[in-house]
DNA sequence: ATAACGTTTGTTATAATATAACATATTTGA
DNA sequence: TCAAATATGTTATATTATAACAAACGTTAT
């Protein structure tokens, strides 16, 4: 049975938020751009959070606490993600390379762990603060 | 001139700690068993952490929010790090493999970004928790 | 030796991030 | 239609991390 995943009030709410913005957003300051419309606390907000994450919609940028709108696998559940971070100016792009997706599906290590998910992140200089 | 870096009193303190553990350790609760050795303050475990990981002595599990001494470039200094963690027992693993480190770190996307870091976090079961 | 510099320490206060616990409402599905 | 699962609202609190300032220590060049 194909389930049709409709988001509930907050979570559209929230969701929209983070879609619009074009950087990672903290959830205290998701707290406070929702304040308006009847999200008051940061319970709401992380609890939102929490059910986007587990239906692909955002991912947790867990260096930065932060949440991004999943960009690539539409409405898919993503559990396999890689971002680039600039340590500058702290843009977060989502990297989507079948290439490396396909590497790190099939990685494992001597141990036979089971691998469900990974998440990668990569840090240096974007093109534009390397010129400067 | 080679930088033969002595470790502080704190740096020592909190090294040792984390060496001596068999898994990764937050920073309340470091705080918590070097009290007896006359650090009371969060920030002096902070510092210490800080330095720790500028040197490549540990590692933070930036999922779990939690340190762990690097078991595998011994006094280099590590930028590169790819950790296992099982999603049942918090069991984490610091993962050497020369392949993978090679792939990461030769790894460029579309934007021309260059790369100074990683830190690859997969996420699954270990074998002992398969089993149960 | 000592001045100058960078690093480390100690301390208090506070900011930022996240969850517990409980009561109620809403939606979904057999 | 009623039981189960999901979502909400609310208060309180736990956990993680940094700001700001003053003092001590360690290293190096003179």
């Amino acid at each position: 049975m194909v389930q049709i995943q409709t988001l509930s009030k907050n979570q559209k709410i929230i969701l929209d938020i983070i879609e619009k913005a074009n950087e990672p957003l903290k959830a205290y300051s998701i707290l406070f751009n929702v304040q308006k419309k009847g999200i008051k606390a940061p319970l709401q907000v992380y609890r939102a959070l929490e059910k986007l994450i587990k239906l692909g919609k955002i991912h947790k940028v867990e260096s930065r606490n932060a949440f991004v709108a999943c960009k690539n696998s539409n409405c898919e559940i993503s559990k396999a993600t890689v971002f680039s971070i600039c340590e500058t100016c702290e843009k977060v792009t989502e990297i989507s390379n079948q290439k490396l997706s396909k590497y790190l599906k099939n990685f494992h290590d001597k141990t036979g762990m089971t691998y469900k998910k990974y998440n990668l992140e990569f840090y240096g200089l974007c093109t534009t603060c390397k010129r400067s």
